[in-house]
DNA sequence: CACACTGTACGACGAGGATCGAACACATGG
DNA sequence: CCATGTGTTCGATCCTCGTCGTACAGTGTG
């Protein structure tokens, strides 16, 4: 009987095979959500929770790009107490648009 | 005495290597824009005027697109009698954003 | 010159999205 | 149980950007 908490249900993540081009673009193209991606891909999957990003926006904004990220295919989260954990789905979407994460996050500026 | 047109004085392009990795995202995160990029990667460079594309918007429009691609330093145009002329800056383009355009044009869907 | 054609400039409009504060849900530790 | 910490949701606001119609500037042709 499943038993997913309440919290959880609010946790739908994307199919990155599934997502189209405009999508993805759009949610590179905003510099906050680009940090956090680079934030991610710095660190070890599911060590980082949405609250130890260093952020320019509240935490209900924080919360909106991460939504964001998730319909993108971009990162995969898991519940972990009270905190939500992150991981950077790299293979997954690299298999879907291949070279794209590369190209924005081995860039120098920005 | 140079005498460059009053229709050459409108066209300002930007340098791929000054363009910043936020607008080159933007310009890429249009649908409209991208069918031109696509259209001029499919054909010799300087063949394809303004009008010769197949838009879904007004002239108008079109070329306000053109001139967001110009800025972000995706297009070259030069003036050909009263048509304008318009070639991929790809090679530039990509040793500044190795990989992104590729990424972006090579996708099937979109 | 008059006319057609190509493309830009300008002003206006509407939709979408980034942002915030406040309220809420859940987990955890005293 | 109460307080604290984490994160989401909701409504409101603001502002950018895509879009259009119209007017305009050059170019070329009859």
């Amino acid at each position: 009987m499943a038993a997913e908490s309440a919290r959880a249900r609010t946790l739908t993540h994307a199919d990155p095979a599934r997502v189209s081009l405009q999508t993805a673009l759009e949610a590179l193209a905003d510099p906050v959500r680009r940090s956090i991606l680079r934030d991610l891909a710095a660190h070890d999957d599911w060590t980082r929770a949405c609250g130890t990003f260093d952020l320019p926006v509240t935490k209900a904004t924080a919360s909106h790009h991460f939504a964001v990220l998730r319909s993108a295919g971009l990162i995969e989260q898991r519940d972990e107490g009270a905190r939500r954990l992150n991981r950077l789905r790299r293979a997954e979407f690299d298999a879907a648009f291949p070279g794209l994460l590369a190209a924005v996050l081995d860039h120098a500026e920005d």
